[in-house]
Parts: structure tokens; sequence; C-alpha cells
DNA sequence: GAGTGGAGGGAGAGCGCTCTATACGGTGTC
DNA sequence: GACACCGTATAGAGCGCTCTCCCTCCACTC
């Protein structure tokens, strides 16, 4: 930027208006004269003026922006944010949350600031980050349930909505999926195609989530005549799915029928089933959790429960956004239906 | 917020010195008593005082933001951006530049804004956001070799370094790979193997980095004895990868060594190869590129040449971070050497 | 023709910060 | 003892914008 940017004091003058109808010419407010309103669009577009966003928020005391946090659990400095970071976006889930909340924020002409908070440096810098304005509100997606992050938020009275209910109660809105209806739809679809020795690889029992799921699916099994479904837990990765399949096959070879709590966890069951010899679905059918792209991209595609994240994650900025502007002062939540989607494993 | 948000003038008061002071402490600028500073640190506990950054914007000129923007190339809005930002995330590629950049910026408190640039509207949303000072410089990753942006950025003079260079030349700075000896590595490996019959998976040729991949392992193939190498183009998906593997296998049905441009592709070609009965690595070697996570996670594990993308992107936020402060004001490029990363396919 | 009201435009006071110019006190020099 | 000088603190002028008054102009009413 070589010379100085133009600012509204020379887009009046080479109008011959003041600042103040500028502005209002800028911002759309108010009843301007449309014959002054096309001359200061001129003059506008001769100087190539662009509002400078700084004086603005000084003044309105918004920044227009929002960050999009994604949160774990850690105390200290124990992982490095960028190996965070890098294990965050290792799973497709997250980039589906990016999609949906851009979604959102493109036709507004924001976009999200990206910030990751592993540690309590870290959410030390959200608190700061956002108490400086430089961001109006938080989008918080933790990947830990006794993620710490809301608490402080809350109490800061820092505008925030979150993606799935937090553990402790928090007076936050959230959005979340009716995770016990999922575990159902899984189990409804393994019992009509007449699995005999179902099974279930679980996500970590830590995760609200995962019990849900898991409680809907022994449920509605149990209601199906299955009261005891064996459980082998993983940790939502791929690795961790094969593992746990193996344990369950180790003590229940004759297993006709899997529910794994993610998409990534379904892979790695079907992988360990056709390394052991089992056909995936005619031996062992094969239900994941998710729908992302892993599903499709999987050989044969996944039967899975769809969790309609991009929608979440829309839904999450816009009641931030509500909340920014004060339309919504009390917390909320939106739960949204999973829905089964049948391809080719069961 | 309910309440006010302290000032440096509250500060000051409750310190008993003038703003400015409080402002250099703030800033660990000059000398400063240090009593008076000791003084001003607690006034600045007890307030609870965070700077107002847009003031702070303001008056520097900085806003001590960085824009990371995937860019496309499209014209009109014929993708949405919800929909052009699940297929960027798809690739592993995207969340390791997140990582790289996010691990420069960290330590300085800076935290990326993410843009996505697909059509013409984008790329000007992107203009106006620099132009307007909410981010200082732009960090741009092109997914398609002949995206408008950075061109659009070279002539506003808004600092810019690219990842890759450019298809026309520009005056910017950009970090890159050394593709062509990526392409050498991958020929090497197979023929230390002893295949005799080579052939190839390449991605895009629209794209320059295939190209180079393509003629280094040509390069190296004809080197060693094999002046043809049969060739399918793919587009760097995993489905591309199985229908270029199709095509190679439908001519070629004793090829006995693939190099695949990516290791999406690899996946898809490890996939077919097995589906059609033939065993990797030994009746078939493959090897892909990138080392994403991907190349883990595949059954078995892929050779692959490793792209060090992280260092990579922390390169570019280095050299952006150079431009912004004016510590650098002709455009560079640093372009990083691939390496072979040996697991199990080839 | 004075009074009224509404619409369009301008003046000017800040928003909270940085930074330059300046004041001030103490030390050292001749 | 006058002067220079240095280190430290202050005063105050903006940075570029928004927004609240307030003024002007004109149509309309009675």
């Amino acid at each position: 930027m070589s010379r100085q940017a133009p600012t509204l004091e020379d887009v009046a003058r080479e109008a011959g208006v003041s600042r103040a109808t500028v502005s209002r010419v800028v911002n759309g407010v108010r009843n301007v004269d449309p014959a002054i309103q096309e001359q200061v669009q001129r003059a506008i577009e001769r100087t190539g003026y662009a509002p400078n966003r700084a004086a603005r928020s000084l003044v309105t005391r918004r920044a227009e922006t929002i960050a999009l946090v994604v949160s774990g659990a850690g105390g200290g400095p124990e992982e490095s944010q960028e190996a965070f970071a890098a294990r965050v976006f290792a799973d497709p889930f997250f980039g589906r949350v990016v999609a949906g909340v851009v979604g959102f924020l493109r036709p507004r002409s924001m976009h999200p600031v990206l910030m990751f908070a592993e540690s309590a440096d870290d959410r030390h810098e959200v608190l700061t980050y956002l108490r400086q304005g430089r961001a109006d509100g938080a989008l918080v997606v933790s990947t830990h349930p006794d993620d710490p992050l809301p608490t402080l938020l809350a109490a800061a009275h820092l505008p925030s909505v979150l993606f799935a209910r937090p553990t402790p109660p928090v007076p936050l809105s959230y959005v979340d999926l009716d995770h016990r209806d999922g575990g159902r739809l899984a189990a409804q679809r393994l019992l009509e195609r007449g699995c005999r020795r179902p099974a279930t690889v679980a996500g970590p029992l830590a995760v609200p989530a995962s019990q849900e799921r898991l409680a809907g699916f022994r449920d509605t099994m149990a209601r199906g005549g299955h009261p005891y479904v064996p459980v082998a837990e993983g940790g939502f990765t791929l690795d961790s799915g094969i593992a746990a399949m193996a344990r369950l096959l180790a003590e229940h070879p004759d297993v006709d029928g899997v529910f794994a709590a993610n998409d990534l966890m379904a892979q790695g069951v079907c992988q360990l089933l056709r390394e052991r010899g089992r056909r995936v679905p005619d031996d062992v059918a094969v239900i994941g959790f998710d729908d992302s792209g892993i599903a499709l991209s999987c050989r044969p595609p996944l039967t899975t429960v769809r969790q309609p994240v991009e929608q979440m994650a829309a839904e999450m900025a816009r009641l931030l956004d509500q909340h920014i502007r004060g339309e919504r002062t009390e917390a909320t939540s939106v739960v949204f239906d999973p829905e089964l989607v049948v391809r080719e494993t069961a």
C-alpha cells in the first residue's frame, strides 16, 4: 500500500458533500436524495474507497467477526497447537463444521477466525481475543467432554454457542443431535436385516454422545429380543475401530452385525472383518455413524446414521448471530434428528 | 457484556498515572520505572483491562490478523461456498496447511481468518476485506492453476504469499516443492525394487505440479531403461484414482509398479488392485505422494513421497509476516525437497 | 402569510488508543 | 552556578468512522 488509503473525508470532498452524507450512503441508512446518492457512489468508485473497519468498529463496538474455536481439554501445553490442529482435521467432521459455518457467514460477508484451544494458555488467549473485541462471539466445538472453555466463556458473559450439550450445565446455547435416536435407528436396521448376534463398537464412554448412542442401540436391541449386546470401546479413530473389532471377534466369533459409533471406526471394523475373512455385509452387517465423506469412499460404501453436521453448524452460527445482536438473551438449544442412510454394508 | 469494558483511562486513574504510561507498560516499550510498572500492572489486573484492538488498529494501521484463503478458479457462483469448503477439507492436505500456519501464528498470538474464494464475487470479497484493513495480508492456497486471485492481489499491492508457483508469473512470494525430484524418488524406488512394467496415475495435467511429478518420474524411468511409461490421468480424488488404475490395467495387465500423484489416488489404486486379485506390494508395488494421514491409515500403509506441507505452510506465514512488517519488499520463493517414506506398498 | 412537519444534509463530539512533542527533575561537566 | 543532557512522565493531537443533534428547505395547512 504505497499511498494513503482514501477516507470518508476524501470521498466527501470529491462528491462535494459532508462526511456524514457519505457515511449514510455507504451504510444505506436514512433518506438520501437519489441524485446525491448517485453522486457519492461515483465518488466512491473514483477514489476506490473502502471503509476502514477499525475506525468503524471503534465506534460501533462490533468487530463483525466471530471466532470458530476447536477446543480440547488439556491443562498444560502437552500437545503443540500444530499437532492438535492436524489431529482435529484428520476427522472429516471438522471440515463439515467449517463448511456449515461458512455457509451461514458468507452471505453476510463475514469470515470466521480459526482458533485452537488445547492448553490453559490457549483458552486464556481465546478469552482475551474476545474481550479485546476482535471477535463478537465464539462458536465452540469441544473435542473433549470436560472442556473448561464453555464455563469460562459463560462466566465472562461472552456470546458463545456450543456444538453438543456441555457435560456440566452451562448457561450457553448449543446445538446437538438426538444421539439416542441415532443408536435406535442403527439397531432397527440390524434387526430388520435379521441379525442374530449384534455387537457394537462404542465411542469413548466419557463422551455423552457415545453413551447416548450406545443406550439407544441397547434399548432397541433389548426390545428386539437381545438383552445383552457385546460392547467394545473405541476412541473414534480408525485404529481404535480395528482394535475394538478384534476384541469383539475374539470373544464373539459368531457376530453378524456391528454398529460402530462413527464412520472412521466403522471403516476399521470393515477392514478387520475382511482381513479375518468375513464378507461385509453377507457375513457381518456394519453400520457407521455421521455419514461423513468416509462413508462414501469406504469399500463397500457404508450404511450409516447421518448427522447433519453442516446444518447444525449453520444453526450454531445463526444462534450466535442472534445473541450478538441482542435478539436473543436466554440460552437455548436446538436438537437435530439423525437419519439412516442405507448403502451397502447393512 | 453488561458493563462498559475498562479503558486505558480507567487503568491510568486507578494507577495514578497518565494514559501514555499505561500504554507503554502494556506494550512493553521504553523505560518505565519498575515501581510504576508494577503499580500499573496491578491496576490492570484489578480492572481486568484488555486493550481495545479496534482503537489500536486505527492508529497503528495494523490488524495483526492474516487471511488464509483457499481459492478456486470459478467465474460465477456455480458452486456454493459451502460445497467448496466441504470439498476442500475432504483432502487432508488442507488440514496440514492450517496446522502449519497455526504453528507459526500461535506463538505470536495471531489467528487466521478463513476465507474461501471460488467465485468472482468471493475474490472481490477477499480484496475488500484486505483493503478495509481487516487483515494485513493473505496466504493463498489455490486449488486451480489459473486462479485469478494472485494477479488481483498483486495488482492491489496487498501483501500475499502463495502456496505453489502461480502459472502466469506474478510478483508475489511463494513456497513450493521440487515436484520433479519427487517424481524421481518414486521412480528410483520402483527401479530398485526391480519393477519391469512401471506405470503412473498422474494428477490433472493442467496443474503444473502434476506435470512436474510426471516429468521427473518419466525422466528417471527413461534413464533406467523404460523409455515408455503408461500414464493415466486422475483428478487427485479417490474415485479418479480407481478409474485411472482400471484403465491402466485394461491396457497393461502385466503392470508391476505404480506411482500415483497423491495418496488419495494411491489408495484408490490399491483398492482396485486388490479387487482385481493383485497383491500389493507382492504383485504390484504402489507409491503415493504427499505422505498425508491417508498414507498411514491405508491398508497396507503406503510408501509415499513426503511433501512437508506443515513446514511449507509455516514458511508461507513467515514470509508474509516479513512482507507485512516491511522487512522484505521483493518477492521471493522457497522450494522444499521431497523425501521418500518407505512403508509397505513399495 | 405565518405555522407546521418532515425530509435531507451538515457540524462536531467522541470511540480508545498510540505517539510525538514537551515538561520536569536529577546528574554530570566545566 | 549555569548549562547540557539523559531518563522518565505527561499533555494532547489525531487515527477514520458513526451518530446525535440541529439547521435548512420546501410542501402543505388553515
